[in-house]
DNA sequence: CCGAATCCCCCTGGATACTG
DNA sequence: CAGTATCCAGGGGGATTCGG
């Protein structure tokens, strides 16, 4: 990709090695992922099908679904079973990783529920006066 | 766009765009976002100069750390000082929200640098078995 | 010294259609 | 039912340049 090798700093190598934090929230941050570890951490321990996570999630597509889906599994953030029956059904459940990130997302959510109106009502703010 | 008005809840339900966490993972999720948060928390209760936060960021281009600050500050997260001196100097520091957000920011960071190595081993090995 | 403006690449993610 | 493949629009964010 040689980003931007000549400002002084490869960026696109040093953020990731540096910054463990950098990557989760590269994966937190995408779109449903935060929305699929919370549908599975409500079910916990309960497993959920593929079906029932779609109707968990309002919104997404099945594409974005098993988008999500493949890069939690394959972070080990969850783990797929599939029953052998025809048609096949696809079981998701978060492994304990995956568990003990809800902790500090639900921080997160914790956060962003008290705090987030008045953010908005700042930005509402800004839009006053800046533009005036 | 095939939103979610179907959808009941707003609060608490991420999946919805109105909904806080959303919100909140967009901005934290934006490149930058965390990283001048921690480094200007870090700084609390000092100010920090433009030109220094750009030192503290490695890689960071001016545009980058201009805009990120501009949406701090329009969020409420941060606020701008300037000294109308010739060169003049600008200086940010967090506010109490953006200091609060710390908190749980902090948590997340904590679980990345527990678990990402993790993770990052969980990917090789899907890389190697998956391929295969 | 600080930041605004411009250009442009590329990645995310949405819609749709097709397999097993 | 579950997942894959293709196409495509939008926007984030990097380099660069100009302004005060």
């Amino acid at each position: 990709m040689t980003r931007s090798e000549s400002a002084g700093g490869r960026r696109g190598d040093l953020f990731d090695p540096l910054c463990p934090t950098r990557q989760l929230l590269d994966r937190v941050g995408a779109k449903w992922t935060s929305m699929a570890v919370k549908v599975l951490a409500e079910a916990a321990p309960d497993e959920l099908r593929f079906a029932e996570l779609r109707r968990r999630i309002p919104g997404i597509s099945q594409k974005m679904l098993s988008v999500t889906l493949q890069s939690l599994v394959r972070d080990g953030l969850a783990e797929r079973r599939v029953e052998p029956t025809v048609p096949p059904a696809v079981h998701y459940r978060l492994t304990d990783l995956g568990l003990s990130l809800e902790g500090p997302l639900a921080a997160l959510r914790q956060w962003a529920e008290t705090h987030m109106a008045q953010i908005e009502h700042n930005n509402r703010l800004a839009d006053e006066i800046g533009p005036t």
